[in-house]
DNA sequence: CCTCCGTTAACCACTTCGGTTAATGTCAGC
DNA sequence: GCTGACATTAACCGAAGTGGTTAACGGAGG
């Protein structure tokens, strides 16, 4: 990684950076090509090369990039500093919405990165996670205040239903072209109110 | 297609046909290799295009045979024999389950087929397809019986949920290298006891 | 022994791979 | 106008892989 890379116009930085999610994204990490990175980013290769000494570190590079960007965007939405399970997703939609708009192909990378079955990669991968998911988890099943979810069923039920719908509905997007990302926070955002019309407590006080 | 493929033993065309269900499911079209699939499926390149004459061909033969597959398998399973909607989804699992055990990459590949990019493959799969989830959705919404369901959410949304559930599921799956069918079968089971637990009537006569 | 046929190693011309080299284009300072 | 430093790239490298073909091998049946 050469540091010349940051003295890019900002812009400039984007679009080598988006370019590069995008193909990492859509294509294993030896299928993927740095032409294609090069091309897409609107660069010649040698100049990618240039600033990322290789393959691999670019794609290390993005996806320190991604969890910093997740990190920072969680906290200036302040998604955690809530204890209404609903109002935590919405705040998470928004974030992550956010972060869509500036990097489109961030988050299908990250989760592709996180399978990656190179073994370079994995190793490198695995070593930086700490099984990010579970402590997720955790936090979030602390600060919770499950007085105002309905009883019956487990909040890990409702929190791991709402994962996989929410993987569901991002991969279909992804699928489908990835347009519109209006569509996809109106959508979400609708399917975030029928989750508290079903999970809330009626019978409360 | 070469009609000589149907003579081999079943097991030979299933390990054939498998391998190249994997390497198009895994990759796009473009960067999908025969000699790959050849190698996964332990025959020559050359015998693979002498049972199909091109990529092409084996690609919408693929297709073709999901279709087919998915079809009998709902009407085995008698999937729209019902109107309890949970009762639908269990037929639907089992069904499923039983694809995804003798053909365990046939799902991926549908998916991604249907959103594939690549013109030819673009333009010939839109001529089979006639809006088949559309079509689906239409089926199940006038066959189901509303009165088990809560009333203050649209069917719809329950709809739209479940599917988006199950789509991440199924995601999640595979990218963790889909081993093991009978744990994704009984987690997905569980999801089911939850949404019926969830989305039931309680307050019957 | 021969003929058939399933099967494949080897090959085709061509593209793409990650990465490098040598040469350009650009622009500030003199 | 000239120079030197730096940004940028076209062209190239050998290696590998592409879809697809060809010619030959191997073993069974007559």
């Amino acid at each position: 990684m050469n540091e010349k890379f940051y003295r890019l116009p900002q812009e400039k930085q984007l679009l080598i950076i988006n370019a590069a999610y995008k193909v990492f994204a859509r294509n294993s990490y030896k299928k993927a090509g740095t032409s294609e990175i090069a091309a897409e980013g609107g660069i010649s290769k040698a100049l990618l090369f240039h600033y990322f000494h290789n393959k691999l570190a670019l794609y290390l590079f993005l996806w320190d990039k991604a969890q910093d960007l997740t990190k920072e965007a969680k906290e200036q939405y302040k998604v955690y500093e809530t204890n209404d399970f609903f109002e935590m997703l919405r705040r998470g939609l928004s974030a992550k919405c956010m972060l869509m708009r500036k990097y489109p192909y961030m988050s299908l990378f990250t989760m592709n990165a996180y399978y990656e079955n190179e073994p370079e990669i994995h190793e490198a991968i695995g070593k930086k996670v700490k099984s990010g998911a579970d402590d997720a988890y955790q936090t979030i099943a602390e600060k919770i205040n499950r007085d105002s979810l309905r009883g019956d069923v487990t909040f890990e039920s409702i929190y791991s239903e709402v994962l996989f719908a929410s993987e569901g509905m991002m991969n279909q997007w992804y699928r489908a072209g990835n347009r519109d990302i209006d569509t996809f926070e109106t959508q979400y955002r609708r399917m975030i109110e029928h989750w508290e019309q079903v999970y809330n407590r009626k019978d409360q006080p």
